[in-house]
DNA sequence: AGGCGGCCTGCGGGTTCCCGCAAGGGATGC
DNA sequence: GCATCCCTTGCGGGAACCCGCAGGCCGCCT
């Protein structure tokens, strides 16, 4: 077994190395990584690794890195080790695992043994290992009527870009009317109405957006991916 | 002399601990704490204090706690040791400082050397110390034709918080019209303009944000602040 | 079959946004 | 004094947004 650390601070860096060494005796080789593109480059050169790795990184983050590596080798066990439990990753991270891979999230405050317990069970015993708060924001992302569905959520994406609602039915494949009826299905679901007496106080559009960062269902990296793909689509439809 | 070390992960703070003691043998007395709330508990119960801290915590930022601390006693000297150099928390520091303070901004990538410089400079010498890629973002945040102006700043906020112009006019005590000529020098420095051939691709509001959020301008916890800025005008603003 | 709920779509209109045009101040400089 | 620059304000109009209403398609239930 080998397995391969991605995370660019030095210190959590060398904990985790230790720690995985102490957990996985059966390890023959550990090897690190400091940033996503590199644990990219590493990952190729280590077909049978297993993958540590952090989700905030500059500039390719862990669900760049982990999304190139699945795309050339699905089979491979990522534990996902993360200072947040934030929607917006937690929803990036379970849009890019392949069908029936191994994985992990794990919170870096949680306790040495629970690190422990996910990466033998992850490396060793092929199953899933989820942290209970991750998990909680994960429900939370899919119980019904107070969450976005996936559509919705692309709308939400779409306008926190700044697109307009023109430009959003051009991508998407629908009419205005129906991008519109996503955005009220948004404002509803988000509750961005203003409070009684103060009708004209917001611009729900903006509001959206604002409510969706404050309540972690979006962040920058949510958004610099999707300028990517804008800006991809964009250049697509030129022709 | 005694410093207080405000930083919320474990490995950051012991390692600091020991960098402190380590540059400053002139120091008497390390206090650690885990989060903003409770550096602003310790610095109340420790008069002479300097302090090192940290950007990002949860969930009282050390903007929040550094802004409390200077409020009680505005000659203290406090080093932020921070992962980023984004322009939102260079201009978050530089609004709170009080005026003759000394304090520093190093970041977590420097070396150690840099940063026992920075506590010698602080603590002992009573200089301001600011990390060359500090200083970077925080000459290109005040770089004429392309930064914002701080009316302008405001402006930005209040469009990422989703409010309309009239709020925003009745918010900052202008004209309707002037709320959007302010509008019109944002669009024109963040560049939101689509480009030739695609008009009706971005709504200007909406975009701005997402490339003031991009550009790192922006980000999570500015909009927490301001909506609690927003929330304590919209109350005095009901009687 | 018929009814029901969900999603998509067109129409219409009230509101807000975006912005060119033009007129009024201060502030500064020669 | 006058010119110049910058910021502010009003007016007006075209475009985009927000949204109620109503009709159509499709799958599901009894």
């Amino acid at each position: 077994m080998r397995v391969l650390i991605v995370e660019d601070d030095p210190l959590h860096r060398a904990w985790l190395g230790e720690a995985v060494r102490a957990a996985l005796p059966e390890c023959r080789e550990v090897v690190e990584a400091t940033d996503g593109a590199e644990g990219e480059a590493r990952a190729r050169e280590m077909p049978d690794a297993h993958v540590v790795m952090d989700l905030q990184m500059q500039p390719r983050t862990g669900i760049d890195a982990a999304r190139t590596i699945w795309r050339e080798r699905p089979s491979t066990r990522i534990l996902f080790w993360s200072n947040y439990s934030d929607e917006a990753y937690v929803r990036g991270v379970s849009r890019i695992v392949p069908p029936g891979a191994a994985y992990g999230y794990v919170l870096k405050s949680a306790s040495g043994e629970r690190l422990r317990l996910a990466l033998r069970g992850i490396f060793v015993e092929n199953q899933c290992v989820i942290d209970g708060e991750v998990r909680g924001t994960q429900q939370k992302s899919t119980a019904h009527a107070v969450a976005l569905s996936e559509a919705e959520y692309e709308v939400l994406i779409d306008i926190a870009l700044g697109l307009t609602d023109r430009a959003i039915a051009a991508r998407r494949g629908l009419s205005l009317r129906s991008v519109q009826n996503r955005l009220q299905a948004i404002y509803d679901k988000l509750g961005v109405h203003a409070p009684e007496g103060q009708e004209g106080l917001y611009n729900l559009r903006g509001r959206a957006v604002s409510v969706a960062v404050l309540r972690r269902l979006l962040n920058r990296n949510t958004l610099e991916r999707a300028e990517a793909d804008l800006a991809e689509w964009s250049a697509r439809r030129q022709r």
